[in-house]
DNA sequence: ATTATTTACGCAAACGATGCCAAAAACAAA
DNA sequence: TTTGTTTTTGGCATCGTTTGCGTAAATAAT
C-alpha cells in the first residue's frame, strides 16, 4: 500500500528511477509528456516520498527541533503551540526534547536532535545552564539556531524574547501605584536571562520612586511548593511586607498557593503582580494582576525566523525579536 | 566532527565496514580482541550511529508518534510529560502532531507518521472524528497504536483509559450530597467517547438518587468561551439550576468564567464540579471540586504499553488500561 | 547530407548502516 | 602434510532517494 517507491514508478511507467525523480521535482531536463504522465501515476497510487531515503541523502530531515525546560508549563506549551503552527505551515516536523531544567538532558537532547540531522534548534535554556560550550558544538557545525525567553549571554544570535525590563518596571510600578513600599521579588535562579532583566526593572523602577532595594526582600526560589510556602511566610511576618512581584509562571502559581495559605485577613493586605501564562488568571482567587507574555506569538516567530535562516541561500545576519508583555488586571 | 561513520572507523583500523558494524553490535562472530578495538576507538572519536541510515535500513525509526488535539492543554501536556517520560528511558524519540479537533488533520498526522517510519502510535481522537476507516490503515499496516483518553468504540485495540463512568458518577453524587437538585451537565460532542462515559455516570447517578433526568439540562458545548456564557446563563435563569457539572477541562474554565460573570450573589448558589486538570484548583474563586485524571500515569502506561507492543516476538492480545480518577475538593 | 546543438532520458555512484554469503585464517583431526 | 572444522573477517547487495555525467534521439545550423 503505502510503499510505493519510484522504483515501482519506474518499471510501471518504463522509466528509470532518475527520470521519475526529476519529473516529480519538477526538473527542467524532463519532457512536458513524461512529467505529466509520473505526476499523474504517482498521484493514482498515492505515492509519497520516504522522507529518511531523502534525508540520508540530502544530510537535511525538513524537521526542526524544539528543547525546552518542560512541556507541562502554560508558557511552553503554548509557545510549542506557535511553533507548530509555523512548522506546520512551511512543512516541517518539530521534534520536542524537555530537559527538566537539567543541563545534562540539555546536552544529550542537543545530540539527539543533531542525530537525527534536525535542520536547526529552537531552545530555551534550563535552569541549571550555566555555561555555553555545548552551543558553540551547533555553531561550529553552523547548524541554525533560535533562542527564545532564557537566552544565552551573547548578541549575535538569533533569539525571540520579550521586554522582560519593561514588562518588570510596569509590574512593579503598578504595585507602587496602589501605595505599596514593602514589595518582595520572589524569582527564578541567576544565571538565567530573564531572571536578570526582570530584577533590573524592578529594582530601577524602585529607584525610580524613591524607594531604596532591599536586597533581603529579593529571594530567589525554585519550583519547590514548601520552598515557596516557606519564603512567603518569612517574607511576610518577618520582614512584614505589603507586596510581592513573582517572576515567573510556575513560581506564581506556588507563591498564589503560600498567599492563600495565609488566610483570608493576610491575603488582602498583600498586593501581588507576577509574570505568568496562565488563562483565565482572573478566577484566581488570591488576586493576581499578570504579566503575560504572547506565547504563541514568541513560538511562531522563532519558528519562523528559523525556518527563513534555514532556507536562506545567503545567511543573514542574526535578528533580535523583541515582543512586549502585557499585563491582564484583575480589578 | 560528529560525522564519524562506520567506513572511517574501518578504515583508521584496517577493517571493513561490516566487521565494525558487527562488533559495535555485539555480534558473537567478532573476535573479542578486535570488538575493543572497535569499541574503544568509537568511544574515542565519539562515533554516534545515524539513525537515519538505520531507518532507512531496517524500516523502523525508533520513534514513536503522538497524536492528541492540542499540546496546550493542561490534561494533554502532562500526558505528553508521561509519555515522554517512559520513551526517554527506553530510548524512543517522540514526534507530536496536533489535530487541533480537526479530522482532516488527523489523517494527514497519521501520514506523516507513517511517513516517518514510527514504530508506533499513541493517539487520542479529535472531537470531530467520528468514523474510523483511517485507523484501519494503521491496523492493515500492523503499526502498534494506542489509544487514551478519547478512544474509537470498539474492544479489540490497547488503550489507556480512565473510569470516566465511575468519576462522573461521584461527581454527581458530591453535588447530590450537597443537597443539589437541579444539576446540569455542559460536555464535550456526543462523539468522543468521554462524553458518552461521563454522560452515563451522570444519568445513572441522578436516577439511582431518584432525581429525573431533564435532557434540557445536558448542554453540549464547544470551546468557545462565549458559547459557555450564553449556555450557562440559559441554565441558571431560565432553567433555574441549582448546580453544574462539567464534563472536560477546558470546557470547566470557560464555564467557571461564565460562572463568575453571574456575579458574587449568584455564584454562591451554584456549587460546581467537574472534570478537570489544571493544577492548583484551589486557587480557583468560582470554588469548583475538581475531578482528575492521572494524567501522567496515563501517558506513561500509554507509552509502556506502546513499546512493550513493539518489542515483543509474538504479538500479544490487546490491552486495556483502566485506571483511575480522583477527587480534590476545595472546601 | 553532414555537423553542431539542444532536448530528454538512463546509468551509476553516492548517503550510512545491515546482513547474507563466501573466503581467509586458525586450529583440530587424519 | 593433507583434509576437515571452526572461528573471524571481508565483499557485496540493499534500503529509497538525489545528482553528476554520459548519450541517444530530435532539432537546428551549415
Amino acid at each position: 500500500m503505502s510503499k510505493i517507491t519510484l522504483k515501482e514508478i519506474g518499471k510501471a511507467l518504463n522509466l528509470s528511477v532518475s527520470t521519475v525523480s526529476r519529473a516529480l521535482r519538477d526538473s527542467y531536463e524532463i519532457g512536458e509528456k513524461t512529467k505529466e504522465r509520473v505526476l499523474e501515476y504517482a498521484k493514482s497510487v498515492h505515492y509519497r516520498p520516504n522522507p529518511i531515503a531523502q534525508s540520508l541523502k540530502v544530510n537535511k530531515s525538513h524537521s526542526i527541533c524544539v528543547i525546552i525546560p518542560e512541556i507541562a508549563n502554560n508558557f511552553f506549551s503554548e509557545v510549542i503551540n506557535g511553533i507548530d503552527y509555523a512548522a506546520y505551515e512551511r512543512g516541517y516536523n518539530v521534534f520536542i526534547f524537555q530537559t527538566h531544567e537539567s543541563y545534562e538532558r540539555e546536552v544529550s537532547s542537543i545530540h539527539l536532535g543533531m542525530d537525527r540531522r534536525v535542520d536547526g534548534f529552537i531552545m530555551s535554556l534550563s535552569g541549571k545552564t550555566d555555561h555555553y560550550d555545548h552551543l558553540d558544538l551547533l555553531k561550529s557545525e553552523e547548524i541554525p539556531i533560535v533562542y527564545f525567553d532564557r537566552v544565552p549571554p551573547a548578541n549575535n544570535i538569533n533569539k525571540v524574547v520579550v521586554n522582560n525590563f519593561e514588562g518588570a518596571y510596569n509590574g512593579t510600578k503598578q504595585l507602587i501605584n496602589k501605595g505599596k513600599k514593602k514589595i518582595a521579588h520572589i524569582t527564578t535562579p541567576l544565571i538565567l536571562s530573564i531572571t536578570k532583566e526582570r530584577l533590573e526593572g524592578y529594582k530601577s523602577c524602585l529607584r525610580d520612586h524613591d524607594i531604596e532595594v532591599d536586597e533581603a526582600l529579593i529571594k530567589f526560589c525554585s519550583f519547590d511548593p514548601q520552598e515557596a510556602i516557606d519564603i512567603v511566610n518569612k517574607l511576610v511576618y518577618e520582614d512584614q511586607i505589603d507586596a510581592l512581584f513573582l517572576g515567573s509562571d510556575r513560581l506564581a502559581l506556588n507563591a498564589l498557593n503560600a498567599v492563600k495559605k495565609l488566610g483570608a485577613s493576610m491575603q488582602n493586605k498583600i498586593e501581588i503582580v507576577g509574570f505568568t501564562n496562565m488563562k483565565y488568571v482572573d478566577l484566581l482567587s488570591p488576586v493576581i494582576c499578570a504579566i503575560y507574555q504572547p506565547a504563541l506569538e514568541i513560538g511562531h516567530a522563532a519558528a519562523n525566523l528559523l525556518i527563513d535562516y534555514i532556507e536562506a541561500r545567503r545567511k543573514p545576519e542574526p535578528k533580535q525579536i523583541v515582543l512586549k508583555t502585557f499585563m491582564k488586571t484583575n480589578d
